[in-house]
DNA sequence: GTCTATATACCGATAGAC
DNA sequence: GTCTATCGGTATATAGAC
């Protein structure tokens, strides 16, 4: 079973797209081996069952998914500023990145325990300790962990929900564009509803 | 083809927990005779397919879940008393209905569009257009169905990250609690982190 | 309306030649 | 390292007896 050849790579980039659209129980390795250009029999050289191979494809999909981050918001000064530049940065990483997102959502809801704690510790758990300060510091009055979900979640819904959002009465297509969102989730976030 | 037998209601309400937990293809037509107490044949004289049961029994699951809303916010009479009425609604909905949300979850995902349309019009549709007056009443310095995201995603994500959450850092059972997430999103709604 | 038996198809994985 | 061929298992769905 050998590692990181080009072939290993082009099975995991292979992988991920179909993974994303139809699970991991919608795509068979014969559709795997296929979208490479080989037969199923000779993923077996490179992964020792399905499974691995999911797992491997994951770890590739989820890796370096930070970079930049504490570097983007040391760089801002107001706390503004920082607000938005934070809020951009998930816009963008999650906005961007179809593939990422399904495998994101898939995996959350299949809650299974190992595949979980791989997505706590390669991608939610890098960007909550590199930016643990800054959520602390953006309120003293919230729970930080919590704060962290709300803020995630504010993002990722407008993603997640955009296929069936279409469907609903005041739909526009703005609402879908990442600077809409941006703005969107900033001020709702620094100002609230104003509400007493 | 009978329907609305005594029979037909055990296979739906068998199904459901179990489409929610292993999704579409993770669940055998074997799975739900057994759990109803037949066999896989006999599901054939009250669905003419698989496909048929499943999108049935998400109509079965998804239908009435929006009984009272109005009521409740017309009794209530300040902003802040009516935010938390519809905040409360929302994490009292799906947060004790772990099946309900699951099969959510999963249709978000897989986003077929005749599903997706099921969903908007059984799920988001009559909750939307039920409170959009409300929404709007909120503030008029945001677009009503962004908002109308925001705030769902802001509830949904405490639940969908609730498995993940428990291995991150800064982690406490206190913040699964329904009383715990009302509170805190209601007061992040209100006045945000009164960033100028 | 339920049963047993079965047709048909697909999938994961292995054996062995090249 | 890839191929062809195939095994064993499981899935949906149907046929026909009761």
């Amino acid at each position: 079973m050998p590692k990181q050849t080009k072939t290993y790579i082009k099975i995991l980039e292979a992988a991920l797209p179909l993974f994303a659209a139809f699970g991991y129980k919608g795509v068979a390795m014969r559709d795997i081996a296929n979208t490479v250009g080989i037969t199923a029999a000779a993923l077996y050289n490179h992964f020792p069952n399905k499974e691995a191979l999911y797992f491997k494809a994951l770890e590739y999909a989820f890796d370096a998914q930070v970079a930049g981050l504490a570097e983007t918001l040391a760089q801002t000064q107001t706390p503004r500023q920082r607000l938005t530049a934070f809020i951009g940065f998930w816009v963008e990483t999650f906005g961007s990145d179809v593939i990422l997102r399904a495998l994101l959502q898939r995996e959350m809801t299949d809650a299974d325990e190992t595949r979980l704690r791989l997505l706590a510790q390669h991608v939610f758990q890098p960007v909550y300790v590199e930016i643990e300060g800054f959520i602390q510091s953006l309120s003293a009055r919230h729970d930080s962990l919590m704060l962290f979900t709300s803020i995630a979640g504010l993002v990722m819904y407008h993603f997640e929900t955009a296929p069936m959002r279409k469907l609903l009465p005041g739909y526009h297509p703005d609402q879908d564009e990442h600077a809409t969102i941006i703005e969107h989730v900033v001020s709702l976030l620094a100002q609230g509803l104003n509400i007493s």
